[in-house]
DNA sequence: ATGGGTGTTGATAACGCTGTCACGCCAAGC
DNA sequence: GCTTGGCGTGACAGCGTTATCAACACCCAT
């Protein structure tokens, strides 16, 4: 075994070169002749060293840690694939991860926890979610820093930052004519949480893919929504007991959809036979509700992972422009959408 | 607006001390003069001094954070309430939470992942999550490198570490007895993860409240299972198909009770009129089923915080003795469970 | 032979903080 | 009156690494 804890100092005595030379090594530099870089790495693993993070910090200035600032935290699915995403790159690239809840606590504003961690916790880049990423005071105390951003699912692209979006207006377009195309005429929607980007997005591909089929939009068949169970189950409530009620149902995520399911089998109306339900993230919830969900699937562990990627290929220097990546979704058909029991036609 | 970064001398000049009197005011050290201290947290706030972590960590061996060794990023909603308990005990208590999931990438194993835990990101302590709190090779990375730990949810009390459980068995017991009550006499079990030491508790707990009504415990009503939605549905699906089929099905876990209430529907048998299902933990999933869950309340977030108040309390040095907790479960009665249709009296 | 790159290496000074120890001061004890 | 000891404070030496800059060898073109 080997002592303790080796430290630069006894990896060069080993080698028998400078501790200067073993930092080139272990830090990757060039100009180092390939047989003196060879003895040292030979020398680092025998006596098993791990540079020691905090010296590291404080002579580079740099912590080699990302922070994933994250606000909601009832949206399981979609933060937890985020973090997954990026922890895959984080890990990839030698970096640390730091998780930062913000507004969990009673008090405390998203803001101040910004400011929090990027000045306690002296992360070299942050990752902002929805709807973070869009948050003035946020993006302004970062910026004073001049902590370089990612930004998952903004409302709108950055100059200054790498951003990442899905491609939602075509997902949900392609699930409104899915569920046309099944004899739907009159589908409701439930609205996202006005904070997030993607909200107003969805409403828009759902108002495309009407007019693309050639329905008008019915004001009535929209309803307000939050992103969470509970809001998508009292939505579903209030537009299955309208006069002329829909005969599906699209809800802006899943968790709201399977509320909108909830809802349903609380008014004995069974799903999808009396009712069609379309979510939106193929969240963990979707294949977990009866009957599972038709849904868009956004590939969120990729796209948390390219932005990630992104960032450090930012603080490497290795780019210079912050890149905006949009991916595609794609419709996963489950069983919660068919044929409505009687067709109606519209005028 | 102050300079861009004020350090230690900063204050200390403004203030009129040397670096070591700010240095003790700012770790709440004691013989600090009152007007003095005050002087110095004023001089701080003014320049908006923090700390730089990397500095103190250098200087007094220690990192002010932990780390979180997880390894199934199935269990969304009990990884995720344990999360968010360990991270408010942190944030209460000054220290940064690394978040570490072992066992995600495909070759990586779980000792690796400990191991470069321990090494690469220098935490002062490390909470284990079940299965990893029993996994020998974890262990014994860790206590090879002097790393206190934690353990949520372990098989058995540990004299060297921290530990949080359940009275799982207890809360088991509940749950069948309020099944009998109801006047089911055919109640199936779903095994959990094995590598869990809460499965075999809580199986025990299944057999003490049958034992408990004067009920045998019949094995073929026993069903292996694995915490996941999708072993519970199967798990359910072969127990429905049994000749003489269980009334109610309890499940390890909630994932599996939903799985096991997509099996019913599935063979188009309604819950709870012809099955009653529960299950255990009190997840989110459990409220989003339907019918919801009747479940088996662990205060995860609580245990969670609890466990790291005690691992920090440790490393403070607040307190040798390591402590183990036991939190009780409350029974939660949702709509998945009722009277069977028929009660069927065992001879 | 000479001057000017280019590649490789090392001595030494930071980096911003904490730990150790010594100093001065004032109250209590002989 | 002269210790004794606790309290409040500061000088200074690290902590383990990276950054700067100088030194040196070597090669090529002058």
């Amino acid at each position: 075994m080997a002592s303790r804890k080796a430290k630069i100092t006894d990896v060069a005595a080993s080698a028998g070169v400078s501790i200067k030379t073993v930092s080139r090594v272990m830090n990757l530099e060039p100009n180092v002749r390939p047989a003196t870089r060879e003895r040292v790495r030979e020398a680092a693993a025998a006596l098993g060293y791990e540079p020691n993070p905090a010296a590291r910090g404080l002579a580079s200035r740099r912590t080699f840690s990302l922070g994933l600032l994250y606000e909601n935290p009832h949206e399981f699915g979609y933060t937890q694939r985020a973090f997954e995403g990026v922890f895959a790159s984080c890990a990839a690239a030698g970096y640390t991860l730091l998780l930062l809840p913000c507004g969990m606590a009673a008090g405390a504003c998203a803001a101040d926890s910004a400011l929090h961690l990027a000045t306690q916790t002296r992360v070299d880049g942050v990752i902002l979610t929805a709807p973070l990423c869009d948050d003035e005071r946020v993006l302004n105390a970062l910026h004073k820093r001049d902590t370089p951003i990612a930004r998952i699912a903004p409302r709108a692209p950055d100059s200054g930052a790498c951003t990442v979006r899905a491609a939602d207006r075509d997902a949900t377009r392609a699930v409104i004519e899915h569920l046309f195309d099944l004899g739907h005429r009159r589908i409701a929607f439930i609205k996202g949480d006005a904070r997030h980007g993607a909200s107003a997005e969805r409403l828009a591909g759902y108002r495309q893919g009407l007019q693309a089929r050639g329905l008008t939009v019915d004001a009535t068949l929209v309803a307000a929504g939050a992103f969470d169970f509970d809001s998508g189950r009292r939505a579903a409530l209030r537009l299955l007991n309208l006069p002329h009620r829909p005969t599906a149902v699209f809800a802006s995520n899943d968790d709201m959809a399977a509320g909108a399911i909830a809802a349903a089998h609380a008014l004995g109306l069974a799903v999808p036979t009396a009712l069609s339900v379309a979510g939106f993230d193929d969240s963990p919830i979707a294949s977990r509700t009866w009957p599972p969900l038709t849904t868009a699937r956004q590939p969120v562990f990729e796209m948390a992972a390219a932005v990630t990627d992104d960032l450090i290929a930012q603080l490497r220097g290795q780019s210079d422009q912050p890149r905006d990546r949009v991916f595609e979704c794609s419709l996963v058909v489950r069983e919660s959408t068919t044929a409505p029991a009687s067709t109606v036609r519209q005028p």
